[in-house]
Parts: structure tokens; sequence; C-alpha cells
DNA sequence: ATCCCTTATACTCACAGCAAGTATATGCTG
DNA sequence: CAGCATATACTTGCTGTGAGTATAAGGGAT
């Protein structure tokens, strides 16, 4: 063990050989019209990504300028995602490793400056299976449910077909268990598992299997989405992140869709409002906007003031059951 | 912008100037006696790390590799917590990044096996005013509360002293507010911010600051520590990862006393009892230990079967007030 | 043997939060 | 003016849970 060390230390001194290099991958969030956007670049469905080289001060001003250069966006709210090393990348001359350190950003999508070769893309065409905002998705029942129930009893072993059965019903809430919007990983980890996503039969031989139909992304970074989707939707049940997202000046039920865009299901109306405002998360500006139809609705803007507060007491969205 | 990118590139192919040196930290956590611990090696004040090198099969596994052969334990549970790159670090001959990614880990105190040169230190011998089991800590308001007066009135404009008081307010508790005690991280930030910590004020100038009586650590893995702790009073209100740091049979009473440590708050017994039971998250050994004196109490174990299914109802302790 | 101490275990109560349903107000459009 | 769509207000009933109290069971001291 101790010689092990020894001779890695050693090795490091000469050539380097465990210099890595580090990549900075973004997964930009914005809602429009109550549709939950990813920012993509190039042919789509690869998200804004580059190298952190020397001249950038800190990981994130090294994001900022590649979501910047490759997209036009500034970027406002960033959070680390997740860190992980590449299996078994090689390099150009010689073996080296690769980390890619992931974000969840969040912004407005009118701010798009001169985008060159980048578009925004609906959430839900690469997780058709996440958008419940009307009732259970087809692709659940009749695509997805019998594809698992094959996978798990794809082995021999009675435990394991039984385990992933269970882990099956637990994400999906098949068997009259409640639909959980947060498990978005754990259904992507499920459907990789069983081979039902392109990314996860790439490379493999054999006859083209049939897979849940869905658009793919490059690389793994649909699993940077999924992981994203699953901590924003944690995490606006308890921080007042949602309004990052939102205009300046917006109405109650703008500010609701934008919630149900984000956690792929209906929320009702007068305990959202009631959670809303007795929190005193927003003010009114006094204005009303008829542009929505029906009996104008009051404009609000949010009361950054609560920034320092909500610390404590935990913001609450009225997102618990269905 | 597109011409400092291209230049980028080719420095990159050409001399790999943007590679970058990754370590990997551990902080270590178990609970004897009702007391929270953290692994230390070396002098101690010191978290067991090591560079990520070639023959890793993974960050993981790196990692693990690492604290077995500092401090002779095999981890079980793992869980990434941050990757920072340190600032502006210099390299022996150039210039280099240093990027460290660290991780949490639970296990038991009893596996250790030959520990060289390493130890176990409580929390609280680094984070004084983050126990809160007997009431509020003398530290807190016969220190920490004139030294941040001191700090927050300490500058000249009027809506940053407010600022600053409130952040200290919220974070602390003070003029009547509850104590959070997930509000680890913030506090420690508060106080490194007011230079109350020796790691905030080392390498400056001048006389030495008044510092509030409390153990420091290496470089900034007591920074490390407070994200850990924070991340781990979140996590045992909805994820039953208590149970790494268990025996393998305990009493109820034994777990209570652990989750205590860890929150650093007590908690109401009955009501602890009520939540464990109903959620099915042990069962009975049927057996007894007369070793706590008084009443022999039940033994009982893990469910190991409830792991899948809290993932979707989520484990609830009591500690939501106080 | 008895008292007392400690811990375990069971039961009760009351309040707050909140999910869900219902009713009314207000403006626009045809 | 009817009908529609949205906004806004009120009510009801359940559940979770914080907190208190009571009883059981063993060990040790007097």
């Amino acid at each position: 063990m101790d010689d092990q060390a020894i001779r890695l230390r050693k090795d490091r001194a000469a050539v380097n050989a465990d210099d890595v290099k580090v990549d900075l991958i973004a997964f930009v969030v914005a809602v429009n019209d109550s549709e939950p956007c990813v920012l993509t670049i190039g042919q789509a469905d690869t998200l804004p990504s580059g190298p952190f080289a020397l001249e950038h001060r800190s990981l994130q001003s090294g994001l900022r300028g590649w979501v910047e250069q490759q997209t036009g966006h500034r970027l406002g709210y960033i959070e680390q995602l997740y860190t992980f090393a590449d299996r078994d990348r090689i390099g150009a001359e010689r073996q080296q490793r690769v980390i890619s350190i992931s974000y969840l950003a969040l912004t407005r999508k009118e701010q798009a400056a001169g985008p060159p070769k980048c578009g925004w893309q609906s959430w839900y065409e690469y997780f058709p299976w996440e958008d419940h905002r009307s009732g259970t998705p087809p692709v659940v029942l009749d695509v997805l449910r019998p594809r698992l129930i094959e996978w798990a009893n794809g082995v021999r072993d009675a435990a394991t077909r039984r385990e992933r059965w269970q882990r099956a019903t637990i994400a999906f809430g098949f068997d009259d268990r409640l639909w959980n919007e947060e498990l978005t990983l754990q259904r992507y980890e499920l459907v990789y598992e069983a081979g039902l996503v392109q990314e996860a039969v790439r490379g493999r031989d054999g006859a083209p299997p049939p897979l849940v139909p869905s658009k793919s992304m490059v690389a793994d970074h649909r699993r940077i989405v999924a992981t994203g989707i699953a901590r924003l939707r944690s995490k606006i049940k308890y921080r007042p992140v949602v309004f990052e997202l939102m205009p300046t000046v917006f109405t109650l039920l703008q500010l609701q869709r934008t919630v149900e865009a984000l956690a792929g299901r209906l929320i009702h109306k007068p305990n959202f409002r009631r959670l809303i405002e007795q929190q005193e998360l927003v003010e009114e500006t006094g204005e009303a906007t008829t542009e929505t139809g029906g009996r104008p609705a009051k404009l609000f803007r949010f009361r950054h003031a609560v920034l320092d507060d909500r610390l404590i007491a935990g913001t609450k969205l009225p997102l618990a059951r269905g």
C-alpha cells in the first residue's frame, strides 16, 4: 500500500501523469409560456461547455465565460450540480483523465443577446415521461411499464427480479403508488439500465433494441439534465429560486404556471396563492394586466428582502401531494 | 471572445497549460457515546486526502483508497459534497491549478483496523457554537454576539451594517429568533468573514486579533467540515442515513442520542419513538439489554428493506422546531 | 425486603398546517 | 346581455406533530 503511494508520487513528479483536464458543463434553464426549457448549442442536444483554463478566476466565472461565448447569455443564478470522472477516455497521445463539473443555471429567455447557433429545447422532449400536468402521460403505462416488466423478468435470479420491479414501481408510481416528481434521476437511471434510451446502447452490437420514444443528447448530457431537473424540483419547495426564472413583474397565475412547468404537475390554485401571499414573497405593483383574458390580474414583483429571511424559515410550495 | 477561445485551445494542445491536479478530500464521520466525530490524520486537524491518480477506477474508489491507506478505515456510505478550485496556488515549476473534490463519508468507529497516526476528534472542538444539546452554549452570547456586533458596526455604510447584523441574527438566532441547526455553513462563513477564526487571518499583518476559542484546521478543511455537517444535518431529516453510523443492533435511545449528536439539539423522546416506529424503519431483534441501566431496553435492527421505500415517502425525524 | 432511581413504553390532547372544495367578483367577447 | 375566463375570498375537515402525563420494569442502596 505505502509502496504504491510512493510510486504514484514519483510518477507524478516526473511526468505529471496524473494531471487531468477539467470540463465545465452548464444546464441552463428558462421557462417560457409554461414550457420549461434547456439551453443547447450546435446541432442541438448538446449542453454549453468548455475546459477550465488558467485565465478563469474561478470555476463559476469559467462557466459563465463559456456559456456567454457559446450562447450569448449572461447567467444569473448558478449552483453546482455534480462532479464526475469520465471512464477511460483516451487523450491524443497518452491516456488522460477528464473530469466534468456540472452546474445548474437559472435565467430568462429574453436575455438572449445574439445567439449564434443555440436554442431552447423543452425538457419534456428528452423526458416525455416527466410531464404529468395533463395526467399521467401515455408513454408511462403504454410503453415504459411493459418494457420495464420485460427488463425485470429478464434475469434468472428471483430476488433480482423482485428488486428491479420494486425500483420501477417506486420510481414511476405503478400499482397505485403516488407519483413523486423528484425522482427524475432515479427514473432516468432505470430506463438507462433497462437499455431503453439511445445512449445506453451506443456502441453495442446486435439488433437495435426497442427504445422509449424520446430525444437523446450527446455523451452523458442527458444524465446531467436529469440531475438538474431533480435538484430544481426539490429546491423550489424550500428556496425561492423560481423568481430567477420570472420577469420582474408577473401575475400569480404566471408564477403558478412556471412552478407547474418545473414540477411537471398541477397545483391547487387557492392554496398556491395563500402560500405565496402569507410568506410575503411578493408585493403588488399596484397595476394589473388584461392580457390574460378574463378578470384583470394584479401584477406582482418579488420581494428581494425575503432572500435572507427565507434562509431560516424556508419557503413552502404546495407540492406535497397531488 | 472567439479569439480568446482559439488562443486557449492552442495553448492547451501545445503544452497542456490548463491541466489540473485533482485532490480528493474526505470528511469521515462516526458517532461514539453521543459524540459526533471527524476522522483526522497526522498531527490532527487534517482531513484524509490524496491526489486522484490514473490507477483509480473512479473518484469514489480513489477516495476510498486514500482513506484506507492513511487511516486503515474501509468506508461504507459516501456522498459527494462540493468541488472547488483553490485560488492561485503555485506549482513547482509553473503555475498550476488544483481542484479539490470533497466527500462526506459515514462509518462506525470500531472499524478501525491498524490506525497509524489517525484519530477521532469531536466536531464541537472545531465548532463549539454548534452544540445546543445543553441549551445555547455560552460562547454564542458571551463571545460571538459582541464580536459580531463589533464586526457589523465596523463599516461606514449604514446599509451594510444592517445587512451584516441581519445575517448574524438569522444565522445565530439572536433577538429571540429560533436556532436553525442547518445553518452551520452560513455561521462558519460569518465568523470567517468577521475574522474570528484563525484561518481567516493567516498571513495577515498586524496585531493578532481576538479570536473565538475553537480549534482550527489545515488549509480550508474546516470549511469542508462545516459543509459536511450542514449537509448531514439536513439529510438525516429525509433519508435514513443515521443507520450508517449505528451498530447492527441498538436501542431506540441510542439511536435518538446519535441523531441528537448530529443535530446538536435534543429531541422529544415519545415523538421520536413514534416516528421511528410508524415508519417501520426498525424491527425488534427480540432481545433486550440491561446495560443502559433502568428498565431493560429492547434491541432493534435497521430494516434494510425500507431503503427503497423511503426514496418515495422520505424519512421524517422530529427536528422541525426545538 | 423496600424505597428510589433510571430508563422504557404507552396513551392523550391540542394546535397548526394544509389539501380540497365552494362561492363570489370582475372584466372581456360575441 | 349572456357566457366565459380569470381573479379572489371563505370554509371545512383531516393529518401531522409538538408536548405533556402515566405506567411498567429492572437495578442498587438502605
